[in-house]
DNA sequence: GACATTTGACCTAA
DNA sequence: TTAGGTCAAATGTC
């Protein structure tokens, strides 16, 4: 699927509004899709077939359009503007890896560390720059596991930045870093960066899968549009189904306690992500309902 | 016992 | 020199 992102010509306000408008509505038909046809996602809207799944495709193109457009739009000398036509398939959604690769190669670290590391070499990263951004009243399940490394609390900071990155780094060589960080106390507000991309086998692209898109539990998620975050970004967490007993879905073993808090559940009941299975459509269509009231040009 | 997390020490860029 | 990022031994959990 190489679905064009056909980018205006015109990176100004209105284009942006008319992209963002663009998305609610699609937005809006999905939710009509996915509320009277929870069989076959197909639903006569005006005489065509609409699919659930090309409307999701559309809604991302229009809100990856708008960020372009951001992007392109600000006059910084370190935004690199893409030079190739961007595709949804750049925005790699991310699945859970594999639980069989996951028993392979046991006792990667030791080895895998010795042979590519001076002791205590080179710890820091070589670009600072972020793939990825996110902000979130609570932490989502991207999809992809995760082996938290390291904690810090950095000056000026009320919380731990916690550092996580790919269970497969080794394995699979994986490069995919994340930093999480409360940066809010009420309402509890974290922000998750992330750092390059998955290359581990359970990245998965175009192919996005409608129960990913659906099972999303966070109604409050803010897209970064930081200057410095590239425009070929991936879209690295995929939305993980929330459940009426379940609380916020790490997919971490377990995210830092002192990060962890959800006012609609109780921080003891966290699951890991495998586990989880279940939808709660409902509170997702609350979720799509908050979207489309917030994407007016104001709240944005 | 295997694996994940914690945490203090270490390294490096700014 | 300092702050942010990472390592790796110790500890915890299943």
């Amino acid at each position: 699927m190489e679905n064009q992102l056909l980018l205006p010509t015109n990176y100004g306000k209105k284009a942006m509004e008319e992209e963002l408008i663009r998305g609610r509505d699609m937005a809006n038909q999905l939710l009509e899709v996915l509320t009277f046809d929870d069989k076959s996602n197909i639903r006569e809207v005006k005489g065509s077939n609409i699919v659930a799944e090309d409307l999701v495709l559309e809604v991302l193109k229009s809100l990856t359009n708008t960020l372009l457009m951001l992007n392109n739009g600000k006059e910084s000398n370190d935004m690199a503007v893409p030079t190739t036509p961007t595709t949804i398939r750049d925005f790699s959604f991310s699945s859970n890896c594999p639980k069989m690769e996951e028993d392979l190669d046991r006792g990667y670290k030791k080895f895998e560390t010795l042979n590519t590391k001076n002791p205590k070499g080179s710890n820091k990263r070589k670009s600072s720059a972020p793939t990825w951004e996110k902000t979130a009243s609570i932490l989502i399940d991207d999809g992809h596991t995760w082996r938290k490394y390291g904690q810090k609390m950095l000056t000026n900071a009320k919380y731990f930045r916690n550092y996580y990155r790919c269970a497969h780094m080794y394995d699979q060589h994986c490069e995919a870093i994340k930093h999480v960080q409360r940066i809010q106390e009420n309402p509890p507000l974290y922000r998750t960066t992330y750092y390059d991309h998955h290359t581990c086998k359970s990245s998965y692209h175009s192919d996005i899968k409608l129960e990913s898109i659906l099972c999303y539990d966070d109604s409050s998620i803010l897209l970064s549009f930081d200057n410095n975050i590239s425009s070929e970004q991936e879209f690295p967490f995929r939305p993980r189904p929330p459940s009426p007993q379940l609380p916020l879905l790490a997919s971490t073993k377990e995210e830092p306690k002192e990060e962890i808090h959800n006012d609609r559940f109780p921080r003891d009941q966290l699951l890991p992500s495998e586990n989880l299975q279940l939808c709660d459509f409902d509170v997702y269509f609350d979720y799509l309902r908050d979207v489309s009231e917030l994407s007016s040009i104001e709240s944005f």
